[in-house]
DNA sequence: GTGAAAGCGCTAACAA
DNA sequence: TTGTTAGCGCTTTCAC
């Protein structure tokens, strides 16, 4: 808006300036700048040499535009404050990176309602991303489902039914087991299994049903408490079933478990003494400090099997929706600690 | 590419067939969809209904390329699996968020290159952000000065030297100073120092420099220890100086501390009965369960002043490079904890 | 209140 | 090897 703008060179400098300043056509001055189709050398040299002098950056939404694809992948996101997200997109973004693909995120906070989520959406869809990975549980299938035909989606970290969506997710009815096996194995026979609601976290439903009907069927009787999202819901529950006979307390998260473990304290019961606790996740750092028995979710192998799906997927879509529905399912690792004791 | 592409909505539909569909022209339809500009009320509602029922997403790309302008503020973000930079993304976004600002993010593996860096921000300024919010220590001002004057930036967690680069920061000398007056406050005067090099982290620098200089100035002995990028760098040094007399070692960071505790665990000494051990950041969940003595950084304060020191600059555009460099420091929270005690 | 026309910056045939 | 010519999908004066 200003007066001289032409004074200082950069994001306002089109590929007819550099084309311009090398005395070239655009088209030329194209190809030339992303090293595609004929040009001389000595131009291409020349052109390269003005677009550094002037500052040029190609405009992508142009370039993009007028190409008719996207070279990017979207990413959404469910807020990483919680560790466990921060390391999936953190691995979503390396084995992206190694595979050559673009990610742009966007995230929306882990309380945000629907209406946000589908802007989110949008957002990225509007971009014309060429592929979705979504590595929230925010979001529905039925918000999904409509552009599965029309762009790939993989969904990674929670499982995923409807069509045409595709997954690498935790198995948590797994990892619920796992967990109940071994405090079954420890002795356990009255057992507090605290999770967060069907509605609050899917994730910790699947683990704590799985607990539970693993449990049961070990001869275990089980008190379910299903708590809020805030990870000291339910604490206060779950410790009343101590007082009343409980010899362990099953998390279905490491929040809800440093959760009850400080409630343990001030309540002035000993861990493992008193009551046993185990958790499920296995990303914070410390933990091992910590002594925490819990599951080391498989992150690494989620983020690489979706950003594989998707390559696969991308590089495929040629010959139009052919193959099935990938879904595939990772297991952890049981983490044992010192939380958990034998009777 | 397939026959009957008209057969699904959705992606392809564009405004020509929303318009087509409603029976009136492209230019009444965007201003409908956008609510902007004159057009009846009825006419309108028919254009919403029909770009509902085609599925019409805007294509963003030629949006904004039209409009000559773009909403959104793109984001450089560090490797998120370190908890502290995963929570401050999430609170960039949140304050964004809540500020109607739309953000789109972009990462850098925590090792990378430089090459890397300037690709990532090549991505975002290809896209013609309206501004751009570096939260990496990664790139340097060198490489962001160029476009300083072209698109607002704000550093985010860093502080920043160069002229036109805003930032919102921790003080990490000041960090330093505070932990270093508590240890000193507990008597401690033979002390190790143990940090990132400067050129592995310049955040841990600053606070290991202001340590040093404080605990020598409060009459101390300092072992400073000068490590690589892994936390179990530097460790065997920390202990060899513990041996030697140290009673404490304060770590520049959090990751650091639990390594120097673990080894300590390993090596029979005891916290704080044999050694204090100081950290910094603050951000672990479960950090109070061990007691550490850290330094709570003020990731909240720095993200709100980030965005919206970013706000300002893009509504106050107008009136061109007005206002000085922003530059704001933000100062955190001693945590005492339990595993740094008196002599 | 609505439409016609001229691009935004770039790419991709097709000529030359 | 290089230039010419159409657009990509949308926005935006400016007439009607």
């Amino acid at each position: 808006m200003s007066g001289s703008d032409a004074g200082s060179p950069g994001l306002r400098v089109t590929v007819s300036d550099v084309a311009a300043a090398a005395g070239v056509s655009r088209a030329t001055a194209t190809r030339a700048l992303k090293g595609e189709g004929r040009f001389a050398p000595e131009t291409q040299e020349r052109i390269l040499a003005e677009a550094e002098r002037l500052g040029y950056v190609r405009n992508t939404m142009a370039a993009e535009l007028a190409a008719g694809r996207t070279g990017t992948v979207g990413l959404m996101l469910r807020d990483a404050s919680n560790p466990a997200y921060g390391l999936l997109f953190s691995r979503l973004q390396d084995e992206a990176h190694r595979r050559g693909l673009d990610l742009v995120t966007v995230t929306i906070g882990a309380d945000e309602q629907g209406a946000e989520q589908v802007n989110a959406l949008h957002r990225l869809l509007g971009m014309r991303v060429a592929g979705l990975i979504v590595a929230t549980g925010g979001i529905t299938a039925a918000q999904l489902e409509p552009f599965a035909d029309q762009v790939p989606i993989v969904r990674a970290g929670r499982v995923e039914t409807a069509e045409g969506i595709h997954t690498a997710h935790y198995d948590d009815p797994e990892h619920g087991r796992m967990l109940a096996s071994h405090v079954l194995s420890l002795g356990h026979r009255r057992v507090v299994v605290l999770s967060g609601a069907e509605d609050v976290s899917f994730a910790e439903h699947l683990r704590a049903s799985a607990m539970e009907s693993t449990l049961v069927e070990g001869g275990a009787t089980v008190t379910r408490v299903s708590a809020g999202a805030a990870p000291t819901d339910g604490v206060d529950e779950a410790l009343d079933a101590v007082r009343d006979g409980a010899t362990a307390v099953m998390c279905a998260s490491d929040y809800r478990q440093l959760a009850v473990m400080r409630a343990l304290r001030t309540a002035g019961l000993a861990v493992p003494g008193d009551v046993s606790v185990t958790g499920c996740d296995g990303i914070l750092p410390g933990a091992d400090l910590l002594g925490l028995t819990t599951l080391r979710i498989p992150v690494e192998a989620v983020a690489a099997a979706a950003v594989e799906t998707m390559q696969r997927l991308l590089s495929s879509d040629a010959d139009s929706d052919s193959s099935e529905t990938v879904r595939q399912p990772f297991g952890g690792t049981l983490v044992p600690g010192s939380t958990a004791a034998p009777v």
